[in-house]
DNA sequence: GCATTTAGTGAACGCATCGTTCACTATTGA
DNA sequence: TCAATAGTGAACGATGCGTTCACTAAATGC
């Protein structure tokens, strides 16, 4: 548990000081220009250090976003106020998006090509699982008040608002604000799952 | 108008060969492996001739994108079968993205961060907005047949099909089935526009 | 406390690819 | 026929990759 200044880090203490300059690269030069001298001079670390550690700088990003990522997802629970619950949710997701954790998941879009299978799956099941069972569970607590269609809870629709908040990110260079989510609120996400009955009488589920 | 197999290309003759070499690779290789040298020898040209006419790689991918996207992409003349002319055209844009066209796409998205303005925008107005006005197309159609809400011509609404699909073709490494295509559009597109006036289909008033 | 083991440093190296340059050559058309 | 134009191919310096190695600091064992 020493993080004194002076002297040589090792372990984890090292690793997380290069997560650190990794994230803060990729905020500052994106993705595609990345360079691994770069991280090494900010962590004041040696290159060796990185290399001993992780094979290339593909894999370096994504366990910088993997550590990034298990720090920042939330728990969740549903107040009852859909809408209101979907903007939080949804506003927590665009900021994300608008940290360097979101410049690395836009490199590793552009290399899925020439990523390894099980790579792309395990940042799959680590960022959109997640996000999804948050959007199933707001959505089956409005589906026992009565807020929310039964259908809402069919994967394609569960995946539906962190995918517009993704592809709105990807497409654009930025991530969305809170006035493009109220739109894609009042447009698409709640036309298509609320039911139209108001919250203020709570229903008895089975 | 020379073409013959002998003697030395040049002008639009020589671009389109480029081009097409370029095309190539990207399919093969996926964007960040395309190397100038292996274009310009697939294309049987010199290194020069490549940078003479693109400044870098991004460029050069992005003018082959482009002139492969304006071959592409088709009129379309709604039929009054809505679901019908929908998944039709949605097929259609799927398997442009399972071409090298839909490679470097996810390339361009890749660079997003560190690409010029103005290409950003070029190619969106080049790829997003034909995909957009052939959907206005179809709901204009169907809202003057009853069979589609008003409201699916607002832009965000628009925008939904194409988005899905590139949404899609972007997290996976591949493009959607007709399986999925038939997904979005029972589960998120059809409940959301159609007013279920259609003559041949059973439906619930809201 | 001293010696040994483990882990990080920093510089150097070979390699690949970039983007440029240049002397040479083929094609065009005046 | 000849000058102007456009393409070729090889070489070049620069940059970043991923590796290696001699050296050194920290942790561990005795």
């Amino acid at each position: 548990m020493t993080e004194s200044t002076a002297g040589r880090r090792r372990g984890d203490d090292l690793e997380h000081a290069i997560f650190d300059a990794a994230l803060a690269e990729l905020a500052e030069v994106g993705y595609a220009n990345v360079r691994m001298e770069a991280v090494a001079a900010r962590a004041k670390a040696g290159k060796a250090s990185l290399y001993k550690r992780w094979p290339d700088r593909a894999r370096l990003i994504q366990a910088a976003a993997r550590y990034k990522a298990t720090e920042v997802e939330p728990t969740f629970e549903p107040s009852g106020d859909l809408r209101g619950d979907m903007v939080k949710v949804m506003r927590h997701i665009a900021a994300q998006q608008a940290t360097p954790f979101g410049e690395a998941i836009r490199g590793w879009i552009g290399e899925l090509r020439s990523t390894p299978e099980e790579l792309t799956e395990e940042l799959r099941t680590r960022i959109e699982t997640p996000r999804i069972r948050i959007f199933a569970k707001i959505y089956e607590d409005g589906i026992a008040r009565g807020t929310v269609k039964p259908e809402a809870l069919h994967p394609r629709v569960v995946n539906l608002a962190p995918g517009l908040l993704t592809h709105y990110f990807l497409t654009r260079a930025e991530s969305a604000t809170d006035e493009v989510i109220e739109e894609m609120l009042d447009h698409i996400l709640m036309p298509l799952i609320a039911t139209g009955e108001d919250p203020a009488e709570p229903l008895e589920e089975t």
